[in-house]
DNA sequence: GATGAATGAGTATTCATTCAT
DNA sequence: GATGAATGAATACTCATTCAT
């Protein structure tokens, strides 16, 4: 997958400063940024842009799968640790800090993408769903929600944080606080049925 | 040119036209809905749209005053319900349930917006600040949460359950459940201190 | 087909403009003209041209339809002249010069291009047919070539003509007099069998 | 820079893989085809086809030189045959058959080609010239065409055959016929003054 | 010498906005 | 006032050509 052949020097550069360009760019602009800004902001021509990857969407992708196998990983990591609750408390303060001002949309059209990122998504789902069950069977995450809702619930934070005026910075943590609260078993009121 | 004299019977019939199919058209196309299509759907020429609205995002302005008005209207409707609690979990409902599909997105740029926008959004702000406040007097709701917090939280349900595979419709109202459990008093824990 | 509405003066003015310099762009640098080149010619913007013709595409179909049209109708004409001979050479020729620098290559794909140009294209092929029978009853056309063939002869004239350098304009009408000595019936020689 | 140093082994070896690789791209896409799609078909690098020839109308007019040069020995070949007419005949469909789905039409822009290309173009046109005038001596092409002629013509059948619908692959043969039969003298008719 | 990465001019097409009718 | 025709800046993408490795 990362393997193929090892990439000259000045390609590896170049594709390292356009995904970080990508990743701001999409991050500000939203998917609809501009591949010339993209371009403009890595500092490298339109056509290296697509010789790295064919196409816009490809391009988005990559991004998207890098974020998503970084946040990936830092659940595993969780996974290891002694208190179930905060260890999932503390993967939603990452998923949520690291895509600051941005969101999954990537995850939304779920079939038209990517078959690596769908796996990637797979596997992160995967690890998600073992983070909250063990906080479930820890008494910590009220029984009525499922991992999925969690999925959803993460991207929550930082969405509605970036509607405040004037940026400050560390709201969404304002905001998880009281999401994590709302996934708590105490006090808790039951959900109403689905699909209603 | 914001009061102005009374429109002409048949320009007012073509700005609700107007108005009603920009509302529809950005609702599924997001505020990349084109005029062309917009105008089509009124029934209207494209240059019409330009006398009313010298700006596409004017245009956008205005559909979203209208639903801000709408919802400050039946916000004020709620404040003389009898059980504060339930007025303010119904007032969270209406909002979500309106914006369908749409989010509030253009509360984003608070500042660069309209100024009639501004002054609406104050308004609608203050009413809920009387709603919140009055849930709050009851122990309906926590008490470290603001008036704006709310605001801002209300916005989240339909969002996350926009990315939801499927098109689940109710979807919303699980995770607005799920919010609403956390604003409430019982089982909160301590919110974090702002700008961290 | 041509009716719809009635178009707006300056509207079909522009029209005329971009079928003029879309025939000349194409006649000289081929399907390859650039629709800048022919926006730029006609005097007019980029824009324009897809406005009347939503695709490269459709103009280059729009430019051929005109073309084979007024071709129909010459062929028409000459239908009812005494001479069927004289008719189906002055016919050819007619072809010869309309086309002058340019081919009949739209006549290649004729399963994916527009629908009214392949009925305009099948109309041509009626009548040129019709052109050669009676030519071929009159005895002046030798009874082993099909009107298929005389239609894909017909182009040959002025191709050829074209690889000539110094462009001696009238050139075509020596080519045209060796092939149509070729389809006369004295000195024919047994065509080849088909598909050998 | 044209005689030159005797090319390394390898080098000769990429040059004629290129050649080959290049004409065969040229045939099926025609002169758009990619310098890409040729490097690639050759098994060697871009930058090599670049090194071989500076640009991509260079390589275009090197595979036609190659082939005029071909073309010119055939013709040589035929000079020393007993019968001047069938030499004559064969040589128009050798000079067809080569060029089986691509043209002459580097010949066109004859002035502002490469200088070696014009050279050999001139030797062509001596050797059918000779072709040519036996013919005629020989009573067996009329005397009002001239080698020139001849020439250009020998460019129609394989044209003209390209616009028959389902590639039939020996039409050709058919239109070469008739286009023989044009040239005989049984039955000319005079020809149209020049540059008329 | 050979390679393929980088480049940027060029292509068709879209769309907000202006303006003649 | 209303209309839709005209406009050109912007967009994703291609490809001949140059140059560092």
């Amino acid at each position: 997958m990362t393997a193929a052949r090892p990439l000259r020097a000045d390609a590896l550069r170049n594709r390292t400063a356009l995904l970080a360009a990508a990743e701001a760019e999409f991050a500000s602009r939203g998917a609809d940024a501009s591949v010339a800004d993209i371009a403009r902001r890595a500092g490298i021509g339109k056509g290296t842009v697509f010789r790295h990857f064919p196409t816009k969407e490809d391009l988005l992708a990559a991004v998207v799968l890098d974020r998503v196998e970084r946040l990936t990983s830092r659940a595993r990591e969780l996974l290891s640790a002694t208190d179930p609750a905060a260890a999932l408390w503390e993967f939603l303060a990452a998923a949520a800090g690291r895509q600051q001002q941005w969101d999954l949309s990537f995850l939304r059209q779920a079939d038209d993408l990517n078959e690596t990122l769908a796996e990637a998504r797979g596997e992160l789902f995967t690890v998600i769903t073992e983070l909250v069950s063990r906080a479930q069977r820890a008494g910590a995450v009220r029984l009525d929600v499922t991992p999925a809702d969690v999925i959803l619930l993460m991207c929550a934070p930082v969405y509605v944080a970036s509607f405040a005026p004037g940026a400050e910075t560390g709201l969404w943590r304002r905001y998880l606080a009281v999401i994590i609260d709302g996934l708590r078993p105490e006090g808790a009121h039951p959900l109403p049925a689905r699909d209603g």
